[in-house]
DNA sequence: AAACACTCTATCCGAAAGGATAGGATTGGC
DNA sequence: GCCAATCCTATCCTTTCGGATAGAGTGTTT
């Protein structure tokens, strides 16, 4: 699904390997192996940092075209620490590094204007294409995370209403459509809006195009 | 859009992949591979040139279906080089490979006779579909490149009230933060929606987003 | 059987949005 | 000066949304 994006890094231009990435991890295992990883797989510059204060410090000196910081590190309390290190690198992206991590803080992290999240469970190949993808610009997140936070939110019809609105249609083009009474419509889409914490349905279109629920 | 015509370029009749196309693009990788592609898809006539003088040369020595120039290349002083390049290989198409280009540049392009534009972004299979929609007489251009149109066609405020809608505000919302009243941004989203196209204000919302208006 | 989640319908109300039309103010260009 | 575009405000009206509340029919799980 979010693999959809490789073209931007293509190795043949623009690219060259030359990414300056930062990985922000108190596990010295964790962090030598990922860093080993990606030098092994071609980039060049690779930054260590083992808490927030460093890595924001390393950030100021000058910001990295990716910044992947460990959810579980010294001072990131919660994602407080996950907003300073996205204000201090923007535009950049910065990703989480996540062992194991709760559907509502990924999408409150990507609310908030996560990269995306690298599991520690990853690959090798994997892990590489996930830094590529979120280093050229893309919104990187497991397949397992995304359904997370859907699935069991949503109802079926509450699906079809967000389809429904996310075309642009009224309440009652939505009932037409699916020969539903008008107050239906609403009534789904009210409940819906209150599940993704949307305070219309024009905000829950949006929220829905960010998350990929359509 | 503009794939509608796929049928003239079926390889089954009429085709043959006997089209002599030429790629002429000051840097090596971009030229091997946008050939490489070709070949590989087929085309078994690919000739290649490093700027525009040499690649006149091979027009000269007979014309080819389909001649693709870079846009940064010796000898295109803007877009003099195109204009020549039209006239010797005259009637057959010519287009541009576009890193990134003006929407003012490409729309000059296309009304000197330009075929469209390939951006080096494009991947394989995308590469290849707009080089036979070109051979076989389409104009082809990104998305990107004809939504570029749409740039210009809201006024500063309009754009202002899209942001805010994209926000999930409501007009009241949106009349605070600017400091205007709510029927004046009323009148905005109306006139707004109307120009893009738009049903109602959710609409506008996702044809922004889509056009990455906002 | 009871509990639960999902579905559909209904009525009532206030708030928000959409549309039409009209006027005045401000620019920048010809 | 005039014209055109943009911008701001206003009034009037209709439609749509959003929310609360309530009742009832499914189906599944325990």
């Amino acid at each position: 699904m979010q693999a959809a994006g490789t073209r931007n890094i293509c190795p043949h231009e623009g690219w060259h390997g030359m990414a300056r990435i930062l990985v922000a991890d108190d596990h010295d295992l964790v962090r030598e192996t990922i860093a080993a990883y990606l030098e092994a797989e071609g980039f060049s510059d690779v930054r260590l940092a083992s808490d927030v204060r460093s890595a924001l410090d390393l950030i100021a000196a000058a910001p990295f075209d990716l910044v992947l910081a460990d959810y579980d590190m010294p001072g990131m309390n919660g994602l407080g620490g996950l907003s300073q290190l996205i204000a201090a690198n923007m535009p950049r992206p910065v990703a989480l590094i996540s062992g194991a991590i709760s559907p509502d803080t990924a999408a409150a992290a990507l609310e908030m204007g996560a990269a995306g999240f690298v599991p520690k469970t990853l690959g090798s190949r994997n892990l590489v294409a996930a830094v590529k993808a979120m280093v050229a610009g893309e919104v990187f997140a497991p397949v397992s995370m995304i359904q997370k936070g859907t699935e069991g939110l949503l109802s079926g019809r509450e699906l079809d209403m967000l389809r429904g609105i996310c075309a642009g249609k009224s309440n009652k083009e939505i009932a037409r459509d699916y020969g539903l009474q008008e107050v239906t419509v609403k009534l789904h889409v009210k409940t819906m809006s209150r599940k993704l914490g949307a305070k219309n349905r024009t905000h829950a279109a949006m929220i829905a195009r960010d998350r990929k629920l359509v």
